[in-house]
DNA sequence: TCTGGGGTCCTTAACCCA
DNA sequence: TCTGTGGGTTAAGGACCC
């Protein structure tokens, strides 16, 4: 089985449609005061900069980062690139994330090391021709192996671990290598004493549960013995959907939370049409001032694509959990999904009253906040652009009625950097996928 | 140092019902 | 009618993953 993992993936996308930053420290994450980093180059990962790290703090440990907001779209795309490669592979494969996957090439059933290695490496050499990404593989006899082997491959490699040392690769590592130990039950496992794998190994399945719970403990405790046979298996459609936003300074009005509940479950619906399903329950998440959050459901008989009517639930939702402090984040998620079958048009069930009044309320709603009235917004680092005469390009930065760009896309190799005036008329929004070409 | 946004799954308790 | 018992569902909170 293998584990394919791409290499810095938010970050090396970066560094590939705009080649001015190969070999340079790249910060992905958002721009805002309590944003954290999702994804960081190589270069700055030597600084000690990683995920899920404030992006302030990774600021401060790497100065000369160049910090651009997350290019989901492209992400995407490229992404789509990957797993079309992978997928003309003979097997099975299971699709994890935007970044990774486990494959069970059929062919590699019963194969020894050498001829694992051999396929992984044509794996990723087929994958860099078509996309210029690099990626990881991990090679092992079940998923977490494989998991843990493409961790230790990174960057830009293959670990391969053969039938029968499995024991004697994870017994030094740390308790937290294992994929489910996380920091909760890593600090467990420390005061019982238990710091590796191999400790870990060493416990009774009923000491395990004890200290981390069944189900956790229970697949873990099989692991540490060498059992883990787990399916690669295609994974099914999304069994939530959900919206939620962090404010760069805490609400203290209720009047201000309640319209940011009516936009998230707007944008929540948004995608719960997309995805062509109905929700039968609906939760708000509030976040206070100290970071405690509260969570509060209500779960209706049938199933709705009405935008109205879970809002106004999420409204209801709401009243009940405000806390006392400002609020932090506020999040709505519709889950218990059914496809949305399109009733029948003269049917009179009462069944179908909901559904069908969703039909005829979803094109009246409004497209989204556009306002022709609001003046564009200021440039930002990162956005895409393009000018009349130098083409593609991105924004470095800008102030004092200026914006610096860099004209550049994935094909042209690095490029110049121009300051222009930010009212210049030749320069326009560009679309994000156009620095791919 | 001060903690995102999108998800999955687990645990516990309360409640209804057969 | 009382007392278990056990399943299924809902609600709330958390751990964990990328």
């Amino acid at each position: 089985m293998l584990h394919l993992d791409l290499d810095a993936f938010f970050a090396s996308v970066e560094q590939l449609t705009r080649p001015t930053l190969a070999g340079r420290a790249v910060l992905v994450g958002g721009l805002g005061p309590r944003s954290v980093v999702a994804g960081a180059s190589y270069q700055a990962r030597v600084h000690g900069a990683h995920s899920a790290m404030p992006m302030s703090r990774a600021r401060r440990l790497v100065p000369a980062a160049v910090v651009l907001p997350p290019r989901l779209a492209v992400y995407r795309v490229l992404s789509e690139r990957v797993f079309d490669v992978v997928r003309r592979i003979d097997g099975a494969m299971e699709q994890i994330s935007i970044d990774e996957a486990f494959v069970e090439p059929s062919g590699l059933f019963g194969a020894g090391p050498d001829e694992v290695l051999e396929s992984a490496e044509r794996l990723r050499a087929d994958i860099r021709a078509s996309t210029g990404l690099t990626a990881s593989v991990g090679a092992g006899s079940g998923k977490q192996l494989a998991k843990i082997a493409s961790t230790m491959a990174k960057p830009d490699g293959i670990k391969v671990v053969p039938q029968g040392t499995e024991k004697d690769l994870l017994a030094p590592l740390p308790v937290r290598k294992l994929w489910g130990v996380g920091p909760v039950a890593e600090t467990t496992l420390r005061r019982a004493g238990v710091d590796t794998i191999g400790k870990f190994a060493a416990l009774t399945l009923p000491e395990v549960t004890a200290l981390i719970g069944n189900a956790i403990g229970t697949e873990l405790h099989g692991l540490a013995q060498g059992v883990d046979h787990r399916p690669v298996a295609q994974r099914g459609e999304a069994k939530q959907v959900s919206a939620e936003t962090t404010f760069d300074a805490d609400l203290s009005d209720v009047e201000a939370v309640r319209r940011a509940v009516a936009e998230m479950a707007a944008h929540a619906h948004r995608r719960l049409v997309a995805s062509g399903r109905a929700a039968r329950t609906v939760t708000v998440k509030i976040r206070g001032a100290d970071f405690a959050t509260k969570s509060r459901s209500a779960t209706t008989p049938t199933a709705s694509t009405n935008l109205a009517t879970l809002a106004a639930t999420a409204r209801r939702l709401t009243d009940g959990a405000l806390p006392d402090s400002g609020v932090r984040l506020i999040g709505v998620s519709l889950s218990g999904l059914t496809d949305f079958v399109q009733p029948p048009l003269f049917e009179d069930g009462t069944e179908e009253a909901d559904e069908a009044n969703a039909r005829s309320a979803e094109p009246a709603e409004p497209p989204g906040p556009v306002d022709h009235q609001v003046p564009e917004r200021a440039w930002r680092a990162g956005d895409d652009v393009r000018h009349t005469e130098h083409g593609h390009g991105w924004v470095q930065g800008s102030g004092h009625g200026r914006v610096t760009v860099r004209f550049e896309t994935r094909n042209t190799g690095p490029g110049q950097a121009r300051t222009l005036a930010v009212d210049d008329p030749a320069l326009t929004r560009a679309d994000p996928l156009a620095s791919l070409d």
